[in-house]
DNA sequence: CCGACTTGATTTTTT
DNA sequence: ATCAAGTCGG
């Protein structure tokens, strides 16, 4: 690690202009972003604080930052911008916030929390359709990156759909603005918008930021792309580092093609290839490289290694799904001991997540223990999104999607006629629902009890409002959640007290984390005050337990797309079958490319040992269906496989459709209990 | 307001 | 088949 090959130097040391660095699976990308901040510190003079580093995840950053200030000599580090892209545009918001026309402790809505406004408000148009409702969500957040706004996007819209989604796009945009909050596009998009309009506040965060480092760069969208070219201008004080072969999040609105766009946008782009692997096998590599050549490229790119050999790879036929997770399993405790491995360097890989459920039988039933990554995160769980609506609702009395989820839970006796009421009552002073609770003019719209009671939530809230804003703030919020009850509110609504016990202990943790955000004994803790505290929360990833998983010995269970910037010295990966790797939906789509790098993504995850999976028989939906072998097995190495259960093992055999009525004959005595 | 029933979906996921 | 979320009635 303390050695750079001569490619990663040359990496870390062009700071002449805008450089891209191609950096195959597992050649040290890291390294060279890290060593390149100690680089720009320590030899070129410029000081952590005007140099920023980008990455997708809260965890890469995290990494990340660590590893750069342990590389430079003492506190050199300080002020050293690594976070993620959202994180750096909350910065930039919370700065320029009056410039934006927001008021402060503006709220940050989640995909959660968009998703029921654009539900509120497309139920007033009479139409609700979930798929509808997606694809408007989905749609809305494809014109922000695409720095579509609503009026453009009404103008150019094709269809009676399309434009009954841009007047719900520019409600809802409304609707944000009126909430004083933001969602998750806004958080690039604002800047960026910004940052055209206004060349003296671009400015001031171009002589901030004097250079800037891009991880994961093929993940970027647009708008991520623009806010780059903006922060960059025309200094070139730019290293992006990516890999087009681990694109796998196109879907989600990643654009690769920004790679090749920075040839374009940068004509003087240098660009440095790392191709030597310092993960793998070569057996491994020439199996991914293989695989790999099936893609048009526009970088080429050829992964190698001085590592040995290796294992050939193993294909693994089984004769259905159940005995394809039993073989997993039984590899696992053959392998272990063979090996002389623990658990943690097996990793088991699927495509899908419910291919893990029968994996996690087998294991369980071979009392393997494992860790699955993936399930409702932190901020998804209701008790965490309770809690926070409060807290919103403390920092931002306009953010009526707060008001609306937290109004009657716990159960205030504040039902839907009042709500409509003053719902109604709002809209049309064009107030919020928290403001319009202390007008005089409500007495004629609601009757008197259910008035009471609506005010005296408003006055609770506000109380603890104005003590947020002294030095207060944490006994404030610890009782305002003990004042409503809320652990007994749980335990009315859980299935046993267990649950609802863990449930409390997840909000107790929430709000430790708060504490120690504003934590005075620290001012290097950048939020000070509750509202900076709970926006940078929004962004956060609060894993319970997070260390524990790391250190305990358990077998890792992921899903392909969770595996990337991963390794495991030996990787299981299951249902190589056509309709699920490639998925059926890609293969409609005809969008076979990113399936391809999928499996690349996971082959290369391998350190030591590589085996496939698949099997013959498949229930599916209730059913059990015949499958065939993914298309991708053919694409690797003939010489570098090792194929087991494939009948005679020639291809021919398994391409024998006659036996296809007898295979389903079969299947029909093949029973199991149902 | 809660629980039983129906309905529908069943790629990938971070911020 | 299975599970979750949403709906409707008591």
């Amino acid at each position: 690690m303390t050695q750079l090959n001569p490619r990663q130097k040359q990496a870390v040391h062009y700071i002449d202009g805008p450089c891209l660095v191609l950096a195959g699976a597992g050649s040290g990308k890291t390294s060279v972003i890290t060593r390149k901040i100690a680089y720009l510190i320590e030899e070129c003079q410029i000081a952590a604080r005007n140099i920023a580093a980008l990455t997708f995840t809260n965890k890469a950053a995290r990494e990340m930052k660590e590893r750069a200030t342990k590389l430079v000599k003492g506190s050199a580090a300080k002020g050293l911008t690594v976070s993620t892209f959202h994180n750096l545009g909350l910065n930039i918001i919370r700065r320029e916030y009056r410039a934006l026309g927001f008021k402060p402790g503006f709220s940050i809505f989640d995909s959660e929390d968009a998703r029921a406004l654009l539900k509120e408000l497309m139920l007033k148009d009479g139409d609700l359709d979930t798929d509808l409702l997606d694809l408007t969500q989905h749609q809305i957040s494809n014109w922000k990156n695409d720095q579509v706004v609503p009026g453009t996007a009404l103008s150019k819209a094709e269809s009676e759909g399309e434009q009954r989604m841009a007047i719900v796009y520019e409600r809802y945009n409304q609707a944000l603005r009126a909430y004083n909050a933001v969602d998750f596009d806004d958080l690039i998009l604002v800047p960026v918008q910004l940052f055209a309009e206004n060349a003296d506040v671009l400015a001031h965060w171009q002589k901030k930021i004097r250079y800037l480092l891009v991880d994961e760069y093929q993940d970027t969208n647009n708008a991520q792309y623009l806010l780059v070219k903006q922060l960059i201008g025309d200094r070139g004080s730019l290293t992006v580092v990516g890999d087009d072969d681990q694109s796998i999040y196109a879907w989600r609105g990643a654009r690769p093609e920004n790679m090749s766009q920075l040839k374009v946008d940068f004509p003087s782009l240098e660009v440095i290839k790392l191709e030597q692997n310092y993960r793998s096998t070569q057996r491994i590599l020439k199996t991914a490289n293989h695989l790999i050549a099936n893609n048009p490229h526009e970088f080429e790119k050829t992964l190698w290694s001085d590592k040995s050999i290796g294992e050939p790879i193993r294909i693994i036929q089984c004769s259905n799904e159940e005995a394809e997770a039993e073989r997993v399993a039984n590899e696992i405790v053959a392998q272990k001991l063979q090996r002389q491995a623990k658990f943690h360097d097996f990793a088991v890989l699927y495509r899908s997540n419910h291919q893990a459920r029968l994996v996690e039988l087998k294991l369980q039933h071979h009392q393997i223990p494992y860790a699955m990554s993936g399930g409702t995160s932190f901020f998804a769980r209701t008790e965490i999104k309770d809690v926070m609506a409060y807290l919103r609702l403390v920092i931002n009395p306009d953010d009526d999607n707060a008001f609306l989820r937290i109004i009657n839970t716990p159960r205030r006796q504040i039902g839907t006629s009042t709500l409509e009421a003053l719902g109604r009552y709002a809209t049309e002073r064009e107030i919020s629902l928290f403001t319009a609770c202390d007008e005089l003019g409500l007495q004629s719209h609601i009757p008197e009890k259910p008035l009471e009671r609506v005010k005296r939530f408003c006055h609770w809230i506000l109380k603890i409002s104005e003590r947020s804003e002294t030095d207060e703030a944490m006994p404030a919020i610890r009782e305002m959640v003990d004042d409503i009850d809320y652990e007994a509110w749980l335990h009315q609504n859980a299935s046993s007290s267990k649950v609802a016990e863990r449930r409390m202990e997840n909000v107790y943790y929430l709000l430790d984390s708060i504490g120690k955000m504003l934590n005075p004994e620290d001012p290097a803790r950048e939020p000070s005050s509750l509202k900076d505290a709970i926006s940078k929360l929004v962004l956060m990833d609060l894993l319970d337990r997070q260390e524990e998983e790391e250190t305990l010995d358990q077998v890792q269970m992921l899903t392909l797309h969770a595996s990337k910037g991963l390794e495991f010295p030996h990787v299981f990966i299951v249902g190589l079958e056509e309709e699920i790797l490639p998925h059926r939906n890609s293969i409609e789509d005809e969008n076979i490319e990113e399936e391809r790098r999928l499996a690349y993504v996971g082959i290369t995850r391998a350190q030591r040992s590589l085996t496939l999976l698949l099997a013959n028989k498949r229930k599916q939906y209730g059913e059990v269906i015949e499958t065939s072998e993914s298309r991708f097995l053919a694409e690797l190495p003939e010489g570098d496989v090792e194929r087991e259960g494939f009948g005679q093992s020639t291809p021919e055999n398994n391409q024998k459709k006659g036996q296809e009525t007898l295979s389903n004959l079969m299947a029909m005595f093949d029973d199991d209990p149902n």
